[in-house]
RNA sequence: GCCGGUGUAGCUCAGCCUGGCAGAGCAGCGGCCUUUUAAGCCGAGGGUCCAGGGUUCGAAUCCCUGCGCCGGCACCA
């Protein structure tokens, strides 16, 4: 079939018969034939459209000859229909065909049609199977697509310019993860696909572009887990002459927006527990959230590795200190912190792109938004002064040397971008899957993602 | 990478503990049935029990190794 065309999906075929008995005038439909019953002079079964699910009754007595043919159809089958809309006896809308035809065979079986396809390897690795057995997952992928849409939709409204940065970078910076590295082979040059999105978007900031943002695939080269993919999407925006105070507020208008976009209220249910992203959030710094948890007060410990010790908190000999209270955090307050929060004011030490305390410049001006015990968001008021971030980087390296992991590595052009005078900024960054993950009520970044990362299947 | 769980028909699952002919439902095939809703009834068929090795008279079942999947840990600030 080269083509085919319908007058009404199944769910406007439905709207036209509305309350009455029928029959109205014939509709064509097309769609998969999910399920076949009664197989005497009458049989019905089900089509599947993009929009829903429709009945079908085909009779001998109209079809004649063709009734033959239309027994031979299988589950999975693609087919078009014409025929009236009616209500059955027992009451289901029914299109009553006068017409059909094969549009396309299917040579493989659907899955059991009460229980659809549960082997998860089988829906990741098989997904069109999965969107078409599991309407729930339809659902979610749906919804991802209204969350995504729903936050340009807000950032636009807000003012912000989406553009598009460079995936392939010859310095994988704006965070912390093994790259994946790759090659081009013109320029016989290495190249990495980035790991953020951070240092080219503030590079535009400081090219006038006040208000910008870019929803983009970021790959890190690390472990999988429910909540980590090798590529995932992040959002990341950046307003000039904007401290992390505005970025809280805008947050707490952004989600409720987004929340609004899914379809959900803003006092969902997560994994069985109740999370309330009515505004205002809890705003707490993480060093009095270090001490509500444990009774450390890490501004004023002399100690802090033997305190972080002795609550259970293992750490490296001689690690810096803020590398110790983060650890601190991570292990004794951050699962705990289940509705909405704002923790605010993170170490100088694990912040190298932030902007430094005046008060204490211990810290920097960094929050994350953490809800369900995991980080949703991260932001701060971004680092703009040359100097301190090459020192900063330097810092890193120093540290990263000696400790080992990945480093902030030195991005000489975005110091020279930095030294051309970049406006103070706040910058936000969201896990977009894991947004999605929330507002779906899924466990799994896999079932957030069409095709997740799998291995070589056996 | 480490630890635990798991893998049986196209799909959903029993059987494994306590070794003895490979099972059910759905789907498919043949037959009956002109208003069904996971339709029903009758009949026949369908297996690399993840792979390889071992123990045993005999292995889906017990043991070892490998692989996939799931979860946890590590990595991921």
């Amino acid at each position: 079939m080269r083509s085919f065309h319908r007058t009404h999906t199944t769910t406007a075929a439905r709207h036209a018969l509305g309350d009455g008995e029928g029959p109205t005038d014939p509709v064509t439909l097309a769609g998969r034939l999910m399920v076949k019953r009664w197989s005497g002079g009458v049989t019905f079964a089900e089509l599947q459209d993009g929009t829903g699910r429709l009945q079908l009754m085909a009779r001998r007595d109209e079809l004649a000859d063709a009734y033959e043919a239309f027994l031979d159809l299988d589950p999975g089958d693609l087919l078009g229909v014409t025929g009236p809309v009616i209500r059955s006896r027992r009451g289901e809308v029914t299109v009553d065909v006068n017409k059909f035809q094969l549009l396309s065979k299917a040579l493989r079986p659907l899955p059991e049609k009460w229980h659809g396809l549960k082997d998860v390897e089988q829906r990741y690795r098989r997904r069109h199977v999965d969107l078409i057995a599991n309407p729930d997952v339809r659902d979610v992928f749906v919804a991802r697509t209204r969350i995504i849409s729903g936050l340009r939709r807000f950032m636009d409204s807000q003012g912000f310019l989406e553009v598009e940065t460079p995936v392939l970078q010859e310095v994988p910076g704006g965070g912390l993860a093994r790259p994946f590295k790759t090659h081009h082979n013109a320029l016989d040059l290495d190249l990495y696909l980035r790991i953020a999105l951070e240092l080219h978007l503030k590079r535009l900031i400081v090219g006038g572009l006040e208000k910008v943002y870019e929803v983009g695939r970021v790959f890190r080269n690390e472990g999988l887990s429910p909540r980590h993919n090798p590529e995932f999407t992040m959002l990341e925006s950046y307003e000039a002459y904007a401290d992390y105070d505005d970025v809280m507020r805008f947050l707490e208008e952004l989600l409720p927006a987004t929340i609004e976009s899914a379809g959900k209220e803003p006092d969902l249910e997560y994994q069985g527990e109740r999370l309330d992203f009515a505004p205002p959030y809890r705003r707490a710094r993480m060093a009095d959230l270090i001490r509500e948890a444990t009774g450390i007060d890490v501004l004023t410990e002399p100690d802090l590795a033997a305190a972080a010790a002795k609550a259970g908190v293992d750490v490296q000999a001689n690690l810096p200190w803020g590398f110790i209270v983060m650890e601190i955090y991570e292990k004794k307050v951050e699962t705990g912190l289940r509705q909405p929060t704002f923790v605010m004011d993170y170490p100088l030490d694990v912040s190298p792109l932030a902007r430094k305390r005046e008060d204490d410049p211990r810290f920097v001006e960094r929050f994350e938004l953490v809800a369900a015990g995991r980080e949703l968001c991260n932001a701060f008021t971004e680092l703009t002064d040359p100097v301190d971030q090459r020192e900063r980087f330097l810092a890193q390296e120093a540290t990263f040397k000696a400790f080992g992991g990945e480093t902030h590595p030195m991005d000489e052009d975005y110091l020279v971008a930095l030294e051309q005078g970049m406006p103070p900024t706040g910058g936000l960054g969201i896990g977009v899957d894991r947004l999605v993950m929330l507002l779906t009520d899924q466990a799994s970044i896999r079932d957030v993602l069409f095709f997740p990362q799998m291995r070589l299947a056996h």
